[in-house]
DNA sequence: CCTATATAAATGCAGTTGCATCTATATTGC
DNA sequence: GCAATATAGATGCAACTGCATTTATATAGG
């Protein structure tokens, strides 16, 4: 469930002399939920359009390609997507079911195993690229010259 | 599940003579979606950390405060929040059920329904926001000149 | 060596979402 | 007035998530 909107009329919100947000901060923060929300849904969808797998697997199966040819441990990765561990557990059994990646002992550490990308999971990955990025330029390159983008990016990696 | 990862380096990505997004165009997006992650993850662990609803009951109890003293019709709702239809229908169960709402039938259709909040939803809806807008104004705050605020918003602003 | 604790990963359960469908009432065109 | 269609809202089902707990192995301390 997503945020998409902010109410700080006084009527609404103020409350004896608490501190408010100013009111660019809200519009920050409603433009920023809303802008990463119609993204993701944009790319989401069109995914889905052509068949594919959606971004989270797009992710787990890049991070796991990375890794080639030595694999990677469940725990690594969970780390690498932050992603919580019974997410993890449960997103490679089912990246697994699909066939694209798969699982191997682990020599010194019994409790563990390594995750491999298989052909079929390399091959799928690479046909997501096409249909992830064209969303993002058609998205994000017509609105920002070259100067707006690097300002832009600026700010947004201050609240990271 | 979101995104975090995004590669375009020539040997994950480039296929024949694809057109590419820039590097700019997926640091914006990772970015983008990084931080209203984070954000989003704050507010909601700050609020359920003070035994409050979720920010997707703060926008609907908004929205249908604002519409007092008349009420809102589900399907109005739906589009002020931008959820599907049975999103929308499952939601207002679940705050109907917590006591926030009510259900009047309407006069002139007898399919529909008014939305309107209880005073118990007015108190709750109160009491979250200076949780809410305490992480924003923590968040988002000292990160910004008021310039930067400004040119922050009109760049946010294009993406929407 | 043996118990206590820590780490890797899986899983049961309840809550939530997406998708498709269903029910009920309204509206339109004849 | 009546059939066809449109709109308001609910719901069955499968998939996914969060939370807590469980299983299995590793490591540490006496």
């Amino acid at each position: 469930m997503f945020v998409v909107k902010v109410d700080a009329s006084a009527s609404f919100c103020i409350i004896g002399n608490m501190q408010q947000p100013k009111p660019q901060t809200i519009i920050i923060w409603t433009s920023l939920v809303s802008a990463s929300r119609t993204l993701l849904e944009d790319i989401e969808s069109a995914l889905k359009k052509e068949g594919l797998p959606t971004l989270g697997w797009y992710d787990a199966l890049l991070e796991i390609e990375k890794a080639d040819p030595d694999g990677i441990r469940p725990f690594e990765l969970k780390e690498r997507l932050l992603l919580p561990q019974y997410g993890t557990s449960r997103l490679l059994d089912r990246i697994a079911k699909a066939g694209f990646i798969d699982r191997h002992e682990v020599e010194r550490d019994g409790r563990g195993q390594v995750i491999k990308v298989t052909q079929k999971g390399r091959e799928t990955r690479r046909a997501m690229w096409p249909v992830y990025s064209e969303v993002l330029m058609q998205s994000i390159e017509p609105h920002f010259t070259p100067a707006e983008a690097a300002e832009f990016t600026r700010l947004l990696k201050k609240l990271t």
